[in-house]
DNA sequence: TGCTTGACGATCA
DNA sequence: GTGATCGCCAAGC
């Protein structure tokens, strides 16, 4: 703990995130800083899912598509929670993403 | 120790 | 607009 683990700070992000809004594993990489990369965000996520704490179906990819779903136990789950939050989902995909889009660099600025 | 994989993103063809 | 490739860096085997 004592050391500032690249996931802890993806965590704090995630836990910012208002609900019914999403943001992008890009939008929080760019706000830890150029040394993080999309990929690296994904990864941390990859333990997120476990912690109850972190909101992980509000993080989508680019495209608004819940690329993860898959992480959370069952297929439909991150599509279900993210409905319960006033989100439309079609396709896998959220609609008027760019409308929920929560960007950390500028929202929580 | 070294190669492969991965919840991505941007660019090139 | 679609498909393919490179870059990013850490974890797994």
């Amino acid at each position: 703990m004592g050391k500032e683990d690249f996931f802890s700070n993806v965590y704090e992000i995630v836990k910012l995130i208002p609900r019914g809004r999403v943001t992008s594993y890009g939008a929080i990489a760019a706000y830890l800083g150029a040394k993080s990369s999309s990929r690296m965000v994904g990864w941390a996520m990859h333990g997120a899912a476990a912690k109850a704490d972190v909101p992980a179906h509000r993080v989508v990819n680019r495209q608004g598509l819940l690329t993860g779903k898959v992480h959370f136990g069952s297929p439909t789950r991150m599509q279900e929670l993210l409905e319960a939050e006033g989100l439309t989902i079609e396709n896998d995909q959220i609609k008027n993403f760019d409308n929920y889009f929560w960007d950390p660099a500028k929202e929580l600025l």
